[in-house]
RNA sequence: GGGCCGUUAGCUCAAUUGGCAGAGCAGGGGCCUCUUAAGCCCAAGGUUGUUGGUUCGAUUCCAACACGGCCCA
């Protein structure tokens, strides 16, 4: 052998960069022997399932001289010799490909096999079915579309390291259809909700991501600052004060669906940035906005063809909050109505709740959390909140102490929030109050005061019924995954 | 913040009580005109996450750290 093997020169490189050395080297080739091996555009391919779909009816073995032209990336390759076989995926699905050398001619067919799995291609070819029964494409012209100078991940095993798929999401769409089907799935959903406020005369509002002030829920805001204000400024944890202002202003009915973002803990559940959905409807109430939840996410939930054993097509199972709390401990809330009663009561049930330093309402909070979320699996809006919990909703219309909120629940998660909206400006005020004092007792997760908002309403706000739907924990629901990481394209991951 | 688990070739995974780190795919050189995880022959490919420690010898045992996963708070 000494002597003899000239094909490749030594130059120590191993792995990685062996392999992207010798794709660069086809591609330098590529440029040298093809003029046009970088196109700029490769006209009107035909998504391969509809190629698919359109040639059902072929007998195996038999052949057409229907060309059609499709376009995507090579997957794989089984090379005969003077013939081949190459699979080519675009986003619809993957179709084979049948290279025959008597075809192309021989250098066409060289340049062809000699592709590497990970190129871009665009090919002509006519339908047939293969002796083995597969529908395929006979290849009759080609063009590369553009060359990968790395290796693609194992289009068979797929890829499987949960840190790369997250932090090179590409690769992940690459090697894995499923990956592929979830945010295309994702993408029908919220178009699904779109579609449903828009049909019901609700009107799309983008408001400021950047706040002087934040609001509209009890969490931690991130900070930012303005050069040219030279002022600090929040992103928005919640769209809904200004969302209530432009009821205010008369357009009755309006939604905006983005990004929020809370300053907190990240979690198969929660999400540094989210994509949040919230709708206000004048002269409803909260149990309107049950019924039109129910109708999103039905119309949600079919669109991706939902089918595992939630069933969001049925009406969904009401309950109170306190009487969710008694059935799963045995605690009358509202017998205990102090934090310290409330206290002794959840110790003496020893149901292995700290309430240590916890306020009433923190309290039932987490016996929600703890005892009745987990189990609540079939949508379930658990209705009437403790007061203390719900600064932007009314108080209840027959119940002290209550508010006109509820909470939406399915496969164990909370999924949407709503109220009838306070709209007495003098008990938005006391509320903000209220807030405050929470604030200066250490509360981080209180409403800063918002005049301008109190000002609004001031003005006259309709009654109005309000929801917020979580739509990354929807998609999680509807599309079976268990980590909010995995419907999230780029989650946020440490460096 | 705490506990448990994981990190080995481009990808997917092995490695016995601590004893020369292996395979399939991909990539390279050949053969092959209906395969589909194509097949056959040949050659090549590794700082075993990082830094220390124990040891004659560490992918393996210990510690710290990094990143990730799951559970708990």
């Amino acid at each position: 052998m000494s002597g003899t093997t000239t094909e490749e020169p030594d130059d120590g490189a191993h792995g990685l960069p062996a392999l992207i050395a010798a794709r660069r080297a086809k591609a330098q080739t590529l440029r040298q022997t093809d003029r046009s091996a970088f196109p700029y555009a490769f006209a009107r391919p035909t998504p391969v399932a509809e190629v698919l779909g359109a040639y059902e009816h072929l007998q195996v073995g038999e052949e057409t001289d229907e060309r059609q032209r499709v376009a995507g990336r090579l997957a794989a390759r089984r090379g005969h010799g003077k013939s081949a076989f190459l699979d080519l995926v675009d986003r619809t699905g993957k179709i084979q490909l049948h290279a025959r050398s008597d075809v192309l001619g021989g250098e066409a067919f060289e340049r062809l096999t000699s592709l590497d799995v990970g190129d871009l291609i665009g090919v002509d070819g006519s339908a047939m079915r293969s002796r083995g029964g597969e529908i395929s494409l006979r290849v009759e012209d080609f063009q590369v579309l553009a060359k990968a100078l790395r290796p693609p991940p194992d289009f068979h095993h797929g890829l499987a390291d949960v840190q790369t798929r997250y932090r090179r999401r590409e690769l992940d769409l690459i090697a894995n259809e499923p990956t592929r089907k979830l945010f295309i799935d994702r993408a029908k959903i919220i178009s699904a909700v779109r579609s449903y406020l828009d049909a019901q005369d609700f009107i799309e509002v983008e408001t400021p991501v950047l706040q002087p002030l934040y609001g509209g829920a009890l969490a931690r805001p991130f900070t930012t600052h303005h050069n040219e204000l030279d002022r600090e400024l929040y992103l928005r944890i919640a769209t809904e004060l200004y969302l209530k202002r432009l009821i205010v202003g008369g357009l009755e009915k309006v939604y905006e669906l983005g990004k929020d973002f809370r300053n907190e803990g990240v979690s198969t559940k929660h999400s540094p940035e989210f994509t949040m959905v919230e709708f206000y409807e004048a002269y409803a109430d909260y149990n309107d906005a049950a019924q039109r939840t129910e109708e999103i996410i039905r119309a949600a939930a079919q669109a991706v063809q939902y089918s595992g054993e939630i069933d969001f097509q049925g009406s969904w199972r009401r309950v109170r909050f306190v009487d969710a709390i008694t059935e799963a401990t045995g605690i009358d809330l509202m017998a205990h109505r102090d934090a310290s009663a409330l206290g002794r009561e959840i110790s003496a049930r020893e149901l292995g709740l700290a309430t240590d330093g916890l306020t009433w309402p923190q309290m039932a909070d987490d016996l929600l959390a703890k005892f009745v979320e987990p189990t609540l699996i079939q949508p379930t809006f658990v209705f009437d909140y403790p007061l203390e919990l719900s600064p932007f909703a009314r108080e209840h219309r027959s119940q002290a102490g209550l508010a006109e909120r509820w909470e939406a629940f399915a496969g164990g998660i909370e999924i949407a929030n709503a109220f009838s909206e306070l709209n007495d400006p003098d008990v938005q005020r006391a509320r903000f109050e209220e807030q405050q004092s929470l604030a200066a007792q250490g509360d981080e997760e209180t409403q800063p005061y918002d005049e301008i908002f109190i000002e609004a309403l001031e003005q006259g706000m309709p009654p109005t019924g309000g929801v917020g739907i979580g739509l990354d924990r929807l998609v999680m629901l509807l599309c079976g995954r268990d980590s909010i990481r995995e419907v999230v394209l780029f989650p946020a991951m440490r460096d």
